[in-house]
DNA sequence: TGATTATATAAGTAAAGGATTATATCAGCA
DNA sequence: TGCTGATATAATCCTTTACTTATATAATCA
């Protein structure tokens, strides 16, 4: 049974507009970093430190390949974050315009 | 099909621990500002702005009696919030706690 | 090894947000 | 009408946080 404390942790994790939208687009696939950032158009610094944040919390999972990270969805043992990401609207096409021009 | 940004927005007001105890209260039954107050031990005027909030937010509803207003949850119609409330822990012994010295 | 690309970290800034104190409004009652 | 209790609003303070710019680390490749 989660506390209060662990809950209001986890969705403050969620109530940021950008880490939303990077929960979102790891619902689809695991994505790098410079993938992220190509798709929603800022900083990689910015994206850098939500990734970590959202690491920290321990709602995504990192793995290196080469030079790339790649950033994965780790909430199935989290139900309640995994409700609202179940929820969370299709970034599917943000995804396949991303494709054309793909950062790597 | 609900935006990120009303998601984030509910999300956000759902992060803060006052608040998200608060909803996890008024899970169990309506309550009016002075049964919060006495409960979450903080101040008046600080629950009062929290409720504000909540209520802008579509998150509860308010309804007077004669000098009581009373709160109470308003989370059917967004199925995200709803089930993070579902799973908030039980406020039981709290609510217990006070009935011996209600606030009126 | 040096150059390039991907990512992380550090430092600074500006804005948002929660809490407190003080005051205003509103309802009930003598 | 005046008093008391319940709640709301205003103003202020302090902390948190998101973003930016600059720099560091790490991996690949020539």
């Amino acid at each position: 049974m989660p506390s209060i404390d662990e809950m209001s942790e986890s969705l403050k994790l969620l109530s940021d507009k950008t880490r939303l939208t990077i929960m979102a687009l790891l619902r689809h696939k695991e994505m790098c970093v410079c993938d992220i950032v190509d798709i929603l158009e800022t900083t990689q610094p910015n994206i850098s430190q939500h990734l970590k944040k959202l690491k920290s919390g321990g709602l995504v999972h990192e793995t290196r390949r080469s030079q790339w990270i790649y950033y994965s969805l780790n909430v199935d043992d989290k139900p309640y974050v995994k409700q609202v990401v179940d929820q969370l609207p299709s970034m599917q096409a943000k995804i396949e315009a991303l494709k054309s021009q793909g950062c790597h």
